[in-house]
Formats: structure tokens, C-alpha cells, sequence
DNA sequence: TCACCGATATGAGAAATCTCACACTAGGAG
DNA sequence: CTCCTAGTGTGAGATTTCTCATATCGGTGA
């Protein structure tokens, strides 16, 4: 996490997120624009966030550690939206690791001194509320979908999804848990992928090469 | 709907599922006790329910009318929960169908008098999206474990969760949908359970003839 | 009455996906 | 240096699930 001090950019994100009608109350004097890079930690696992961060830029993936100590991906974030406010709002519920995929900036608000007014804040809990509900409509009707879709074409979203300047590099083992597919059959989609020209191997992964083709395959699963 | 004029039911299903907690001004007085028979409808699809219901016993579906008309089972909540809290947070979120699986009791507030006052109450606010955040994560989990398990175990469990005093009887063709199975397959799998005795086909629909081997073979998809 | 439609039902072959068995590699621990 | 583990990669056969074709049945509108 880097500190970006520069205050017409953190202005800028900030009325193009939206980010002070969260609130009701002034907010953006106690804000810091931070800056994580691709590939780093916005938010470790049971390690309560001190801060709440607001994704402006950038897209993040949420991990998640299970009993065996294999890691598994359980979801994504787009922005804008909260990071670390399902802690805040329950502090039983756990801390699932978020990632940054590429390049992303947070406006973040340090939660200790405001926890209390932002429990309180019915503007605040209001867009919480609707952000969660929107996300569960969009996961019922995702999960829905994603039943009746075959694996290439849940792989070809998941690439597009997670991929960063045409580089695609997740490990095949957490994959084959995301899309609910064995590595066996994973690796065998991958080989067709590789034989249709879609991807190329290189030293430390995949790259895109045919991004149409897997935008095809991907089209249904849309949003 | 029928009206259940009974104060002492309603202050023990009151206590019983902390339904005063939720709300940080006194509601009792102006709830009532309503009562759904099984197979009814507590909220229709996209008519904004006058009423915000807090279920406290009995289970019910959530479904949903698909663009061309056929209708799919999207969900199941179980008490203690709100219905229709959606529609009061998010007014452009869509309603949907919530039926009775059984008999049903809800509790009962008209929304019109106190809807601004539920959307500036913190408590009740928090409450909310405490639910959310605890039924996002259950459905995360639910969906990641939902891969990899076979329609059989899927069926089972579902035909548990449906079920009616041993009876089972929803459409094959909704159900394949919402197991995101065809329906071909789903008939396979069921003439396979009435083959082992573990279901019965009755006239209306067909009665669990052996629910033991139902639990063992849901068993890993339970909650 | 008749034609039509949706749900139920069944068969056969094809495709998707799984399990198991095995081999190779790189990195950490002793 | 060697063992051990996790990730990678491949083959073969089994199982699950799909698609398509076809038939019956009850209701509904012309």
C-alpha cells in the first residue's frame, strides 16, 4: 500500500465513485488515497482491516483459506464498492483476503475514530444495504447461470475476468476449486484452449491470444 | 392471509425470534400476527407487498418469472428472516414470488406509516445488513460446495427442503432448472430413487418412503 | 370435436467430467 | 545433499449428464 498524496486525483475519484453521498456526514478531509499495486494485499486474512477501504480503480479478488490450509477463490469486486465492511458492520464475521488482480486505487478511512457515527448513519448502512442486496440478486441469478454452462465457457469468463495486460496466471489447482471442476478436466480445457490458438504458454503462464474467441465463449455468462 | 388474533402467540413468537431487537422504537403494538397456509403466497411477484414480514415459523421459496414466462425456484428462507425487505430498502429492486413450502407465521408491520422511520433506524439498518452479510457468505460457501456434488445428492436434498409432511411434489420441470440439470436427467435420477425405495409415487406427487438414505446421501450439502 | 400445447415419460448415443494411476519438477526442511 | 510436499502434466476407463427423438396425457381454445 502506497500513499498517494495528491488531492485533485483523490477529488476526482472521489465524485466520480460517488464516494461522499455514502455519507452523511463530511468525510473526504480524513480520507487518503492509497495506491495498491497488481498482485499485492489490500486485505490479510483474520487480520481485522484498520481502515475502510472504497475500491475506486482496479479490479480485486476475494480469497479465502479453508480448514486444510488450501486456499480457494471465492469471488471478485469491481469498483466501486466497500472492502472490509462486512468486519465493520459484524465484527464476528471473518476477514477473507482481498487481492488486488491489477493496479488498483482505494480512497480509505481509518475506521477507529468513526466506527461509532458510521453504525449510526442511516445514509451510510442504507447504501451497505443495497450494495448487499444487489450483490445477492446478482449472485442468485450468476449461480443460477453458471449451472448449464460448460467448463470452457466458465473458464474462458474466468480468464477474461482475472487476466492483466493479456497475462493470465492463476494457479490451476485454485481454479479447478473455483469452477467446481476437477484439475484433471481443467487441464484438458486448458490443452484445448492452448490447440485452438486461444492462449499461448510462456515462461511464467498464459497469454491471451485470441481474445475474441474467448469472449464468445464467455458471452452467455455476461453480466 | 388470515389475521391470528392471539396476543399471547404473538408475544411468544415475538420472544422467541428477538423480533422487538430488530428495531430500536417499540413496533410490537403495531404488528400483527398473520398466518399462510401451505402452498400460498406471502408476496407476489413484482406487486410491492404493503406489509414488511418477519417470518418465525415455517419455510417458504423464493421464485421467479423468467423473460418467457416459466417460472424457476430461486431460493429458500427459513426463520427467523425478513420478507420484503428488499423492496423497502431498494424500491427499484424487482419483488419476488415468496410461496409457503408449509403452514406459516409471520409477523406484521404495514410499511406505509413507519418506512422512513425503519430507513433511519440504525438498529434496524444494522440488522439488515448483518443478514445480508451472513447470507452472502452462506450463499458463497452453499454455491462452492454445490459444485462437485452429483444431481442425486443435490435432488436429495432438495426434495428435504421442499418436502411437506413426507410428501413431494414440485414440478419436474422447475426443478431441473433450478438444480441446472435437464429435465431428462432429473427423470433419471428419480426413477433411480423410486428403484432404491427411497421415494414412492403417489397420484398428486410422490411420499418419502425412506429418509434416511435421503439425509446420508444430502448429507454433505447440509448447512 | 379437434388441434395444440406443456408436462410427463422413455430410449439411445454422444459429450462432459470424474477418478485413479503415474511421472516430473521446484523449493523448503532436516 | 536428500527427503518431502505441492504444483504441474498425461493417459485410460468409468460415470454423470446432455441432446435429440418420440410417445402419452390432460387441458384449453377454436
Amino acid at each position: 500500500m502506497r500513499l498517494i498524496q495528491n488531492d485533485s486525483l483523490k477529488q476526482r475519484f472521489s465524485a466520480e465513485s460517488h464516494f461522499e453521498e455514502q455519507f452523511s456526514f463530511p468525510v473526504l478531509a480524513n480520507t487518503r488515497l492509497v495506491f495498491f499495486p497488481a498482485n499485492s494485499t489490500l486485505i490479510h486474512e483474520n487480520a481485522a482491516s484498520p481502515d475502510l477501504f472504497y475500491l475506486v480503480r482496479g479490479r480485486t479478488k476475494l480469497s479465502h483459506t479453508l480448514a486444510n490450509g488450501k486456499t480457494l477463490i471465492t469471488g471478485f469486486f469491481t469498483p466501486p464498492c466497500f472492502l472490509g465492511e462486512m468486519e465493520l458492520i459484524d465484527p464476528t464475521s471473518p476477514a477473507f483476503a482481498v487481492q488486488a488482480i491489477e493496479d488498483c486505487w482505494c480512497l480509505a478511512l481509518t475506521k477507529a475514530p468513526i466506527a461509532t457515527q458510521l453504525l449510526n448513519d442511516p445514509v451510510f448502512l442504507r447504501h451497505i444495504c443495497i450494495y448487499l442486496t444487489h450483490k445477492d440478486v446478482s449472485n442468485l441469478t450468476q449461480a443460477a447461470r453458471n449451472q448449464g454452462f460448460t467448463a470452457a465457457q466458465r473458464l474462458a469468463a474466468f480468464i477474461l475476468l482475472t487476466e492483466n495486460h493479456g497475462q493470465y496466471h492463476e494457479q490451476h489447482t485454485q481454479v479447478a476449486q473455483y469452477l467446481g471442476i476437477s484439475y484433471r478436466h481443467l487441464l484438458y480445457v486448458i490443452a484445448d484452449f492452448l490447440r485452438q490458438g486461444y492462449l499461448v504458454k510462456t515462461p511464467t503462464g498464459y497469454r491471451i491470444h485470441d481474445r475474441a474467441a474467448l469472449h464468445r465463449l464467455a458471452h452467455d455468462l455476461a453480466d
